[in-house]
DNA sequence: CACTCTTCCTACCAACTAAGTAGGAATACT
DNA sequence: AGTATTCCTACTTAGTTGGTAGGAAGAGTG
């Protein structure tokens, strides 16, 4: 699996605007809406401004993030952190999980003693996406204050 | 994961060698040499000659084929189809299997909220490596000849 | 030896994608 | 009106992928 800066860059950024949410008001003043910028994202994480406005937009778009324009914008969650898993994330900025050659697993068009590899590349997406869809940001934000657990796969 | 041309084409070829072995033969032959020539699979599986014979250069080097030059030369397998894994073929032509933004999974150098995400690309190469090393050239072979079990998706 | 067949190896090319930049339009609040 | 922010499009740059070309090196045959 390759993970693109993209994919990598929006789990980090919807990892801090969730940060933001449960750690409640960071330094703003507390009125309520918990609206985190995106300049104050590419700082914390040290991303490119430009290009993380527009994995922002995808993000938006996908219905991850609730965004709000003018002086006091920002981003936020659209639903609860424990309630958004990494695949959300991950297919939200780049699409299938899994391809061959550019094409879904299920269309590659094998043939003869090539055959059997169709249920092989289906067998590694479902590998995937149990990890991928079995963890959500809320797992992923405790697991940063306590001891790691170890994998109990 | 994206599984690349060159990846894919590899796997083919193997397939296509470890078929040749036992069909092959060639009428009571049982001298276990059985070459396959790069031309013939080019041909059956549709990979363009010149490409294909950089792929299969990797993987002699890999030490998963054995060539011989000259008029009656080719290519077979240097282990019989049972003890070549998948994940074997990929690591041979493709690196690594997970990478983060290019680098291992491993080294992705995190901080902040973020640093729970390694364990999650940690968790994801774990589930991949199962699957690609648990099945081997001589599973794909007999599945061809079976039926496929429907998948419960 | 000359000849043929095949693998081996290097260099090269075209197209695509990823990563990042720039500049402005739309929108919201004061 | 003015300012701060998201929104959106177009662009640049660098690297990778897929594929090609042209031989050199080895192995067999007569």
């Amino acid at each position: 699996m390759y993970v693109s800066a993209r994919s990598d860059y929006a789990l980090r950024a919807m990892l801090a605007i969730a940060a933001a949410v449960r750690g409640g008001g960071g330094g703003g003043g507390g009125d309520g809406a918990e609206l985190v910028k995106a300049a104050s994202l590419a700082e914390v994480q040290e991303i490119p401004l430009s290009f993380l406005q527009g994995i922002l937009l995808d993000l938006r778009r996908a219905g991850l993030l609730h965004s709000h324009r003018g002086a006091e914008g920002g981003y936020a969650l659209t639903r609860p952190p424990e309630e958004i898993t990494v695949g959300d994330v991950l297919r939200a900025v780049g699409g299938s999980l899994t391809t061959v050659r550019g094409l879904p697993a299920e269309r590659a068009g094998y043939h003869g003693v090539a055959a059997g590899l169709t249920d092989v590349w289906l067998a590694v997406h479902g590998a995937i996406a149990t990890v991928v869809d079995s963890t959500t940001l809320a797992d992923l934000l405790d697991r940063e204050s306590t001891d790691r657990a170890p994998t109990a796969s």
